[in-house]
RNA sequence: GUGGGUAUAGCGUAGCUGGCCUAACGCGUCAGUUUGUGGCACUGAAGACCGUGAGUUCGAAUCUCACUACCCACCCCA
């Protein structure tokens, strides 16, 4: 089959028989957020393209070749969000929520682009779940939003996820910083790989990051941003570690995570998985201290952290996670003949209005097919429907696990008679749905 | 942008020292195995120009080249 067009690179299709998965985090994620006070915000998927710009920061691979950009009338460019904070403050600071007390604690679940080559893990489309925290500097905020974190992994189920913080400082130490870094890297500046040389002017603390072994060795005894953090991000980020030990939260503290967006101050963090490839960051975030003024928005301090989704998915297929089962029919009905079909018509509706899933025959099968397509999609019950049933207003209830029947009225109170027969002693290894369905009932 | 790998029906594979391939197998789909009842079994059907294009050859899914797509890794990040 010579198809028109395949999907564009890098996105991802989730077909029927996998959403369930999806609805299953997407439920234990924000359920999570809720349950520490976060509420849900949404916001547009482009925005202003100088947002990022302003944002994200200038010199990072994100903005200069990984966005999304379109010029539209006039001489406006829009750009695909390619990460959900810049916008997120933006519509908080536009609404005027930064007014409504701090702090300001909300989520999102969105998706993001990024124009890069596709491989395990990353994708051009991806979805992220993340949370941001408003209007407070202080350590008890980054502990609550790691540990909010910690939480939805611990609660979809994840294993094996270590935990890596670093403190990058604010700008004030982090220019002490830069300079010491400059200075014991232009010692060695001939050995560094090609890229490293050209960071070592824009941003020597990517240098700590690079992959390649020589640059690897010399960077081992470079120095340490911790070394170098004033009094107050000192003590900020001991008090972190102190609250993070008494919320019993194990951790790494790993000098070299440095993120890649430039809004990020002070504490960064990392989850980190090593069971689906060489793309193992299932969480990252940090505190962004100057976004909000860099916005244009009073000084306020925030933090947050962003989720993968196709990352946690993965991550819980690999590890054999529990998703939510999907729901399935709670009863067949097989008409034979039009009359019957209209008549299942009548009985669909009025059983879906009490909640029950219920589907017929929309193909015209015999009813031995449709007997055959009952048992594939799982219905728990069938009901034969044909002429005789129509003059009898009886109709045959057959549980499809125990092949046990049951005859029951149609005409006067359907709902009831389903729900008696589904009580009645033949039918007790009903499963929850149809107990919720007879608890409503009562 | 730089490397490496793979490309056969909806899915998973076999075939790949060139001709018994007018392409096979499993799963799935559809239909039957007498009269109004599924899961098992059996029978049958539909479904692939063997990624695309060129070349070598009497002859290519099988060899060569190019292209494309996908995957993995670097980079970067979620």
């Amino acid at each position: 089959m010579a198809l028109i067009t395949q999907r564009p690179k890098g996105t991802m299709d989730v077909v029927p028989s996998q959403s369930y998965k999806w609805h299953t985090v997407e439920k234990l994620v924000s359920e999570t957020a809720e349950l520490h006070g976060f509420k849900e915000i949404r916001i547009p998927t482009f925005e202003d393209t100088g947002l990022f710009v302003r944002s994200v920061g200038e010199t990072t691979d994100v903005v200069q070749k990984e966005m999304y950009t379109v010029t539209a009338a006039g001489d406006s460019k829009f750009t695909l969000r390619p990460e959900g904070t810049a916008g997120t403050m933006r519509a908080m600071l536009e609404n005027g929520i930064m007014n409504e007390g701090f702090p300001q604690k909300t989520y999102y679940i969105l998706s993001c682009f990024r124009h890069e080559k596709p491989q395990a893990g990353r994708l051009r489309e991806f979805h992220q779940f993340g949370c941001e925290m408003v209007g407070t500097e202080s350590p008890r905020a980054d502990a609550e939003v790691i540990s909010l974190a910690k939480c939805v992994l611990d609660r979809v189920g994840l294993k094996n996820i270590r935990l890596n913080i670093n403190s990058i400082g604010c700008p004030t130490c982090r220019a002490e910083y830069h300079k010491a870094l400059k200075e014991y890297f232009s010692a060695r500046k001939n050995e560094l790989c090609e890229t490293c040389q050209g960071r070592l002017e824009r941003n020597p603390m990517r240098i700590l990051d690079c992959k390649s072994p020589i640059c690897q060795d010399i960077a081992k005894d470079a120095p340490v941003i911790l070394d170098y953090l004033c009094d107050d991000c000192k003590e900020h980020f001991e008090k972190l570690q102190e609250y993070l030990s008494v919320m019993g939260i194990e951790f790494d503290i790993n000098p070299r995570i440095v993120r890649g967006l430039d809004y990020y101050t002070r504490t960064v963090f990392e989850f980190i998985t090593t069971d689906i490839g060489a793309q193992g960051t299932v969480c990252g975030g940090g505190r962004y201290d100057g976004l909000i003024e860099q916005l244009g928005g009073q000084k306020t301090p925030a933090l947050g952290f962003g989720m993968g989704l196709e990352r946690l998915i993965l991550t819980m297929e690999k590890q054999g996670a529990g998703f939510m089962e999907q729901k399935t029919c709670d009863l067949y009905i097989a008409p034979m003949g039009e009359a019957a079909v209209c008549k299942a018509m009548g009985i669909a509706t009025e059983l879906r209005d009490e909640g029950c899933l219920v589907e017929y025959d929309l193909v015209g099968r015999g009813l031995k097919a449709q007997m055959k397509y009952a048992d594939k999609i799982g219905a728990k019950f069938v009901m034969v429907l044909g002429d005789n049933e129509i003059e009898s207003g009886e109709a045959r209830l057959k549980n499809m696990r125990s092949g046990e029947q049951l005859d029951i009225r149609l005409d006067v109170g359907l709902a009831e008679s389903f729900s008696n027969a589904l009580m009645s002693e033949m039918f007790k290894d009903i499963d929850a749905d149809i107990e919720n369905f007879l608890g409503k009932e009562n």
